[in-house]
DNA sequence: TTCTAAATTTAGAATTATTATAAATAAAAT
DNA sequence: ATTTTATTTATAATAATTCTAAATTTAGAA
């Protein structure tokens, strides 16, 4: 039996888009972690495997991906950088403001307001950023003063 | 009898800070407004009442204002600026990708997740941004060709 | 009222994430 | 092989935001 469960990255070639290795290491790398890099990030962690990559490449590698819908750009997590996920499902992202990490929370609700949204609005809905922020349980324990 | 509903602009004062023109005037101006502006456009608007004003004091009351808790501010509105929001309450934004309005939508789902996510999680949750995105009725009616 | 210190505004420079450009490279099609 | 198209790459350009330092305003003390 052929391979079950085929990769997002095969909507690349059916879209008339080129398989590369850039893009190939660039979306593996987003799907085998949880820590929603940003684009400097991913950069950084590829260049030793990769000794030509640019940044610039990862900035359009990631473009692509977001305009196939198969990586999600989360904005504002406390820093000024856009954030990458893979898991494009409706979920809840939750962003501390004091080290700037990204957890995913599932909720059921988020589901439903997809729903109420897309029924009532009139809009096309094409996508979702559920974004939570405060303080992360070890952020809260160092700091007794949050932010100001 | 004496004022019934104190404006927010006064924890300002109770924060030891001033309630100076240019403050108050930004503030006035995201209230009485539902386009959810950029510092740019506030900029704009209120150039021809503040001659001096300058677009540096608009990103430091806007900071001020987001500190204290008593606007918020939105990204990720398909331009690359900072939107603003006067109305902290839980509640959904929908950007339109093509002409990048925002609207409001009430939805009591959002407060559920809210209480969802700050029970289950161990974060001290400070805000919110929930926000879809995607084709307003009108630019659907304009563009066959959504974008890219 | 005057003085003093702190807060605020302001203009402009600096920063920086992201995008645009154009040449080089790689892959696919003919 | 050759041609065409897509992609990568280095670098320059853009633009939103932040920083800096001087000028101004304000609140309260003297």
């Amino acid at each position: 039996m052929v391979n079950s469960t085929p990769s997002p990255l095969q909507n690349l070639q059916q879209a008339g888009l080129r398989l590369t290795p850039q893009r190939e290491a660039i979306y593996a790398l987003l799907t085998e972690t949880d820590s929603h890099p940003t684009a400097a990030e991913i950069y950084e962690i590829l260049k030793p495997r990769f000794a030509s990559l640019s940044l610039a490449t990862v900035y359009n590698t990631l473009e692509t991906l977001v305009n196939l819908g198969i990586i999600n750009a989360l904005g504002g997590a406390g820093d000024s950088q856009t954030h990458y996920d893979a898991d494009t499902s409706p979920h809840v992202n939750l962003a501390c403001l004091a080290c700037n990490t990204i957890v995913d929370i599932p909720s059921t609700l988020v589901q439903e307001i997809h729903q109420e949204v897309s029924q009532n609005s009139g809009f096309k809905v094409l996508g979702a950023r559920v974004l939570y922020y405060g303080l992360c349980p070890t952020c809260q324990a160092k700091e007794t003063t949050p932010n100001r």
